[in-house]
DNA sequence: CACTGTTTCATGCGTCTGCATCTAATGCAA
DNA sequence: TTGCATTAGATGCAGACGCATGAAACAGTG
């Protein structure tokens, strides 16, 4: 039971890291929500606006979005459907898709842009805003 | 688009935090398993050894693993099932309930605490083990 | 007491996720 | 060429989550 002192530091960095992490997600996740995207959603848009013109396969956003493959595939679908991003084959290898965003994909994560900046700013600089009242 | 050189630690930073959090989180949950537990099951069981004998209300719980108030009511619901802890009315206040931990409880938390403890000493510590090979 | 508003937990419902699996395309070797 | 192992992405399935709601217990007023 005496042990356990060498490990509070750790224990308390790993349970501050959550805290923020949880805080600015939700933050996110919620504020995005006004330009109907996750944070999710914005995260791989994001990438693609990066990696533009370079080839974005599926487990590449995957790995940068930390999701499974599945995930990615289906959130794809998501933002296919809602007409902002486009699937193309790899001519290279047909095995994979090229993931590219459309003109709409362009101006929704433009739009979202600052939104998610601004949540950033306010969320990992503040260390702790409380409880409301 | 100059604006953003001003933005970019601060998106290198939340992206920093997610990788270690994706990172850290899977593989307690990979890890914990092995104890039949999830993460989100462990952290509750943490709070209960923590706040042993204090009242341990859901909505305390589920500010303290930043869960919804729902989650965390199934969450006690499976722990409940496998026996590790048990719900008890609130005398003071007979709409919230007292969650305690049972004896299984007690031993399943020790059972698992060091594997929590080294998984977080291994992820928190190195920065990035880079893709096996 | 009756009445209204708030708080605490449980639950129906839809969404998102990961795991396992399937299909199709590739690469290599006989 | 044929055959087998590997890889990329799609999909069936079950689990966990959040939101909205419901039922029960409090708190305050008349």
């Amino acid at each position: 039971m005496v042990a356990e002192d060498a490990d509070l530091p750790l224990v308390q960095g790993w349970r501050e890291l959550l805290t923020v992490h949880a805080r600015t997600w939700c933050a996110l996740d919620r504020e995005l929500a006004r330009h109907g995207l996750s944070a999710s959603e914005f995260e791989i848009l994001d990438r693609l606006v990066e990696a533009e013109g370079a080839d974005a396969r599926v487990q590449d956003l995957a790995a940068a979005a930390h999701l499974s493959q599945s995930a990615v595939s289906r959130l794809i679908g998501r933002l296919e459907r809602d007409g902002l991003v486009a699937r193309a084959m790899c001519v290279q290898d047909r095995r994979g898709i090229q993931v590219c965003l459309t003109p709409a994909g362009h101006a929704r994560h433009a739009e979202a842009l600052s939104t998610h900046r601004a949540v950033l700013a306010e969320m990992m600089t503040a260390p702790d805003p409380g409880p409301p009242q």
